[in-house]
DNA sequence: AAGTCTGACAACCGCCGTAGT
DNA sequence: GACTACGGCGGTTGTCAGACT
């Protein structure tokens, strides 16, 4: 199904993942966000590219994502925005990836050429599809063409989104709590199919917001769990990750990685 | 049973926008 | 303002499993 593991002339290994690779790369981001991907193999101890992580993180190892499977809801609601964004908006993915959550934008954009465009052009005038566009998401598309012609229109806070792509939220143990995105402004955001579209406006300066806002660490999880010289020194509490220098955070890493193997740390992961 | 075709999907690649210098 | 590095997106490819002949 997949393309069989190789190494390119770098030595980077491409192709599909094994388990190994995925609990490498899962349990370092729980633990320290994903602070700059490029560097992120590296310190995961995986010898692929920074591009490669990300991409196996947003469309497979990320918490509540959901694969195959797609309601027929969900269908239609692809089936629609893809209709009303294809050709306008840059981000049609994504975007369409927010209205349903634990959906990742690549998957989406699989399912779409593997099913439903051939749907769509077999049968362009699906009556549940014109059910949709006129009458449940009529409102959001007249608000969204109006956004063309007034940029002036402000978000709406009853809008609510859950972003795809953020980390993980509730990692099933409290202990992985330092992440916060309190501030994002996705969260808290409730995205449905049943109310339909949230404002087109709206998403597009929800994700201009996301993307540009810097990962911050919280450093719960460090200070109850590392000696206060790391969690002080390593990984300062709130402080944005964009600050700190690669260099540090590698002193940080192997100090983390020493203190680990002195008490067995039981998150250590070969 | 063997060969071919098709669907499904994980993963890669190239391009572009943005931020930092 | 120019250049560079990085993150992210959309399009495409590679491969396998199952269906079909």
């Amino acid at each position: 199904m997949v393309r069989a593991p190789f190494y390119d002339k770098n030595g980077l290994k491409k192709g599909a993942w094994s388990v190994e690779e995925d609990n490498k790369l899962r349990s370092y981001i729980q633990r320290f966000g994903h602070w700059n991907w490029r560097e992120l193999p590296k310190f995961a101890g995986l010898s692929r590219c920074g591009k490669s992580c990300r991409l196996r993180w947003l469309n497979y190892l990320q918490p509540d994502v959901k694969r195959g499977n797609y309601r027929e809801e969900e269908e239609l609601m692809i089936i629609k925005l893809h209709e009303e964004l294809g050709n306008k908006y840059k981000l049609k993915w994504s975007m369409i990836a927010a209205s349903l959550p634990g959906r990742s934008d690549n998957d989406i954009k699989n399912h779409w050429h593997a099913h439903l465009k051939k749907c769509t052009k077999k049968n362009p005038t699906i009556s549940k599809m014109k059910m949709l566009s006129n009458e449940a998401c009529q409102h959001d598309v007249d608000i969204a063409r109006k956004t063309e012609t007034d940029s002036s229109v402000s978000s709406s806070p009853s809008y609510q989104v859950q972003e795809s792509s953020q980390l993980p939220l509730e990692p099933s143990s409290s202990e992985f709590s330092y992440l916060s995105f309190d501030n994002a402004p996705l969260s808290g955001i409730n995205w449905t199919a049943e109310n339909s579209l949230a404002t087109l406006e709206t998403l597009e300066q929800s994700f201009s917001d996301f993307w540009t806002e810097p990962f911050v660490l919280d450093n719960t999880y460090i200070q109850n769990n590392y000696p206060e010289s790391l969690a002080n020194g390593g990984f300062s509490a709130s402080q944005s990750c964009y600050n700190e220098g690669v260099d540090s955070i590698y002193e940080a890493m192997q100090e983390i990685e020493n203190y680990q193997r002195i008490n067995e740390d039981p998150y250590l992961v070969n």
